[in-house]
DNA sequence: TATGTTGTTTAAACCGCTTTAACGACCGCG
DNA sequence: CGCGGTCGTTAAAGCGGTTTAAACAACATA
């Protein structure tokens, strides 16, 4: 009687089966020796009880804390309308959610970045980490080894400096678009890139790159467009603000967010899309197929991504190393902001007179 | 040196300092009664062998899990591009942070969300929980109640159900743009709806169908959204699709998403923004400036919101009770979409007898 | 009868921290 | 000189589980 008003524990479900409660934690956890019909008698009992074991008291006795952490790096005005991380983080929930682990999450502005890190180590309150938003010379591989904090690179194998990454390729995405709109005869495509510190801004711009090399063009002007709404809409009014001559036919930007701003100030200027000027975004946002005209972009699976990272950690912690993962690539959604090139006008003359582009797909 | 190999305990700080683990946790909490010298040794100890407590002991032992809970419940489709819920979590993070607590995230399907609500209770991982989407006849404050676990609704008091609620009104934003559009002469203003099972859809709704009716006119078709794109888009072929006599000359959606898709359609159709007809949507999300026309709409101090949010529950957790607390209302901001409403008569145009457009009706 | 054996069950130690109560040293005071 | 009062410190008992090793029946073996 006297359990009414707290929770109850380990030993009210003992008492009540009538064992001890070295008994109950066996029958929990499924441990041999045990007879059957007290292993029952115990369930019974605690569901009666309505009793879960205390995840502070396992976390204790095992030394796992049962749950892994997730930090984002964010300054606080380039939160939202990122619709990746939603996704992410339900695939990885997808993962935890049936044993019952959890997620920790915690969003930080950079200068307390390796803070967050330090503390979830020491704190034991998370058995790994998830680290995204990959950057150039990332400091946190080397940060989570220092600390002994299991952690798997959400990103390019190539940035995960010995750790275990779980990657998503979206340069074909990008170098599909760009033969794409080779083929529909673009032969000046500017490019819209994200933060330089980001190790896939980086991957996408090389990879528009490599393929408007590879169709024997002259890359276009690159402006920064930092993934933000204001960031793609100045870069899209300086490229476009060209004489009409040097003006980009196309535009490949690094997400949908800046290339659906890109599409407002095209508009802005008079110029119609596709007619004018083709776009290309990247993420397929739920906008994405609802922009004016609806914008070209690629899908990835974060909630796969995110599942797979998960996984990938588990192995992590369980074995000290995981084998990487590679997801299917990100496949680009060709959509209506994508057409033939103008005709006659723009375009460069040495370029169209000499280039005889050949279309040739770049090995990853 | 033997702690070169696993994370340094509470002992090992009290034998480098020379004392008792007692000690050692006094300097740390701060309590009275030590030596100010043996005080500063300690933290130095502390300070050497880079130790902090591990949470899941000092849980265990005060009884408090240092942690929040947020269950987002969503349909896996339905994730992403809500700019909410970022913002609100670093405005709850940074109450939690500087304390070094952490947010437990769990993002669950419909089905799941009592199971989700009951194991955060049992698992005593969590000390309290942040209740947001509040629908209606919300069973989430009836259950945390009973499962006694601390909880605060984020959203109007009236769905409180005795609980404390921190709101933030997003009625005058609804009212304005109706009075506002009004003032432009529009005479026949729909809405496209949220979830109807979401009390702050059933809210902008009343709002927008009290506004209309408050300047004598009769409140035009509700269409479903759904707060999506998808949603949003079908609902606005639908309103626009009708004989321009009939046809709304303005549309005030529940939120941006819905609002953007729906620009697109009104494009597609051949009508032009906001001279044919004019749109107001909600969130103020990254996108809405950029837009073509720009989206009038509102913006909720989210990251206000998830502190206040947290610090409501922090009250919750401590005294057993709260007072609610109302917000700054959300604020319209009239961007280009809105306009005055087309000359002669309820919306006309004379090209527009020429569309054909394509009506698709969809089951919401 | 002593000796294993096997199958169940439990006592007790432990995980790392907090906290209460007790302890010894030192103080001034009557 | 003995007494109560501070002050600084620590021993020890939790918190709620897990886990190891030992206890205990019951029963077969030598």
């Amino acid at each position: 009687m006297a359990a009414r008003d707290r929770r109850p524990t380990i030993a009210d479900v003992a008492k009540l089966a009538g064992v001890s409660p070295s008994a109950v934690s066996f029958a929990l956890n499924g441990r041999p020796g045990l007879a059957k019909e007290t292993k029952s008698r115990i369930l019974a009992a605690a569901a009666e009880l309505g009793w879960r074991p205390s995840r502070p008291a396992q976390a204790l006795s095992h030394g796992k804390a049962g749950a892994f952490g997730l930090v984002l790096t964010r300054e606080t005005d380039a939160i939202g309308a990122d619709p990746f991380f939603p996704a992410f983080i339900a695939g990885v929930e997808s993962v935890l959610s049936p044993r019952g682990d959890s997620l920790v999450l915690h969003v930080t502005g950079p200068d307390d970045e390796a803070a967050a890190y330090t503390r979830l180590a020491a704190d034991r309150r998370v058995d790994g980490v998830l680290l995204t938003d990959m950057r150039i010379d990332d400091p946190r591989p080397a940060l989570t080894s220092e600390l002994r904090l299991p952690a798997v690179v959400v990103g390019d194998p190539e940035c995960a400096q010995g750790l275990c990454a779980v990657g998503l390729d979206d340069r074909p995405a990008f170098t599909s678009a760009v033969e794409r709109l080779v083929e529909l005869g673009h032969r000046h495509i500017a490019h819209v890139a994200g933060p330089q510190e980001f190790r896939h801004s980086r991957r996408r711009q090389e990879s528009w790159e490599l393929a408007v090399r590879a169709a024997g063009l002259t890359p276009g002007p690159v402006l920064p467009g930092g993934f933000t709404a204001d960031g793609g809409a100045a870069a899209t009014r300086e490229l476009l603000a060209a004489d009409a001559r040097d003006r980009p036919t196309a535009i490949v930007y690094a997400n949908d967010l800046s290339a659906t701003a890109g599409l407002a100030v095209a508009h802005q200027l008079g110029l119609a899309v596709p007619e004018d000027v083709s776009v290309v975004g990247y993420d397929d946002t739920p906008l994405a197929a609802y922009t004016h005209p609806p914008l070209a972009s690629a899908r990835a699976d974060a909630l796969g991504w995110g599942a797979a990272a998960a996984r990938a950690l588990d192995a992590v912690i369980k074995d000290g190393r995981a084998d990487d993962v590679e997801l299917a690539p990100a496949e680009l959604l060709p959509r209506a902001s994508m057409g033939p090139a103008p005709a006659g006008g723009p375009g460069r003359k040495s370029e169209r007179t000499t280039i005889r582009p050949t279309v040739r797909r770049e090995p990853c």
